[in-house]
DNA sequence: GTGCGGTGGTGATGGTGATCACACGAGATT
DNA sequence: AATCTCGTGTGATCACCATCACCACCGCAC
């Protein structure tokens, strides 16, 4: 149970949302006290950019309310989306640890409320606080594994329905009716879904298509129905 | 100058061939002395598998001589190779911390030589040295960036050409002539070449032949020569 | 209402790279 | 010598998907 999206506002957001790997949850009295005093909450609209590609690290960002995506794009304006965060997620933790570029752009895909830990405030804090550092090198490596998966799936799987069906898989993970069908709600566009897998907007529509005729699937509304996981899973097999 | 590969003893090679960034270095003395305790050296002949993607992580292996390179697989046999690693990389690092399986396999490319350290100790030689596990955080946020190199060429760069002039230059890198063109020792095989960039070998072997007609590179035995770096650099613009 | 931007569906077309197939040479092994 | 294996070159074919083009729809603002 996450809380509901939308502009709620939190007292006090670094308390986490029933995340136990997250890694500012259950710290001392003394270092809980210090992280409350070095960061700053924020409001932010649709649509904005907590920070860009390329800019030199300025903190990181404990996402409280509201979801976020990540992106990368070359020059010729081709893009992927990385990542989709959500409440409790830790962003740009990579970019403020080594000191380089962010590596990615994080945009709000709808309001929300994000604390801001400036980097030299954070570094400090994670110096004078050993335990949390591991804490840290736990979250990195847990990011790194995220990304492991990324480059399976952007590697290995070579067609669009290959990866196209490991999306919906990795959307209908636990909640299985009982009747089998999974209901999903689906918030991207097809083009946004299109910069996950790495394909266009067109064959994304395509894929839609064909996975309804197919009976894998089913689209009540925006929600989603997967029919036919089976058929998915064999579809991945990667 | 790092130390020649082949079969050379190095009678401590924690201590480092020169690189600021590695982990191990610089300790205090007593670190230093402990490490030397936990660790435990071994000789690995070519094609040795130091690890193997999905196992238990068991420890760190701190590569001394030799190349190894790590790469992840498919069901249906497709393999990727995501990294070449030289003298002084320390491979498993991740998995370690997080305690989840290797996301690789790593293999000798060559006859060499490792240190190993078992992860319990490790762990709990961070433990004791809060100062080390900040320099691990260090190393897993470069891997991260590494690993997001890798999402963006397999992500961004559609075609293998593309993929391939920014392998060529990457190898490349630094040490021009003086009359422009670039050597570089080519110890791959075209098969190993498509696997880092997501191809077939017959791709490769075109793309050799196309680049060579085109007067972008040139062979002499094993020794690449760049010919036409802008050239190739416009190829990747990404 | 009318216009307009964002989104989704779908046909036609063409390029590209995977796949299959075979041939060649170099080294190793017998 | 006679194989065998391994790495390499290269032709022919063909499915697939990016691209272009266009239309339909919806919600929203004016």
């Amino acid at each position: 149970m996450r809380a509901p999206y939308g502009l709620n506002i939190l007292d006090n957001c670094l308390t986490c949302p029933v995340r136990e790997e997250h890694i500012f949850c259950n710290l001392s009295v003394h270092a809980g006290q210090r992280l409350n005093d070095i960061k700053s909450t924020a409001v932010y609209p649709k649509g904005a950019m907590l920070f860009i590609e390329g800019q030199q690290p300025r903190g990181v960002f404990v996402l409280c309310a509201g979801k976020a995506k990540l992106s990368t794009s070359s020059r010729e304006g081709k893009t992927i989306i990385t990542k989709l965060s959500d409440a409790g997620d830790v962003l740009g933790l990579n970019s403020v640890i080594s000191n380089r570029p962010y590596e990615v752009s994080a945009e709000m895909m709808e309001p929300g409320q994000a604390n801001f830990i400036p980097r030299e405030s954070l570094l400090q804090f994670l110096k004078d606080h050993g335990e949390v550092a591991l804490r840290v090198a736990e979250q990195l490596s847990r990011n790194y594994y995220t990304a492991y998966e990324e480059i399976r799936t952007l590697g290995l799987a070579t067609s669009p329905s290959e990866k196209f069906a490991k999306l919906l898989l990795s959307w209908s993970t636990k909640s299985t009716q009982n009747d089998g069908s999974t209901p999903v709600k689906l918030t991207l566009t097809h083009e946004e879904i299109a910069e996950i897998i790495g394909t266009t907007r067109e064959t994304v529509s395509r894929l839609f298509s064909e996975f309804k005729k197919r009976q894998f699937l089913q689209l009540k509304g925006s929600t989603l129905l997967i029919r036919n996981r089976p058929a998915l899973e064999k579809i991945v097999q990667s």
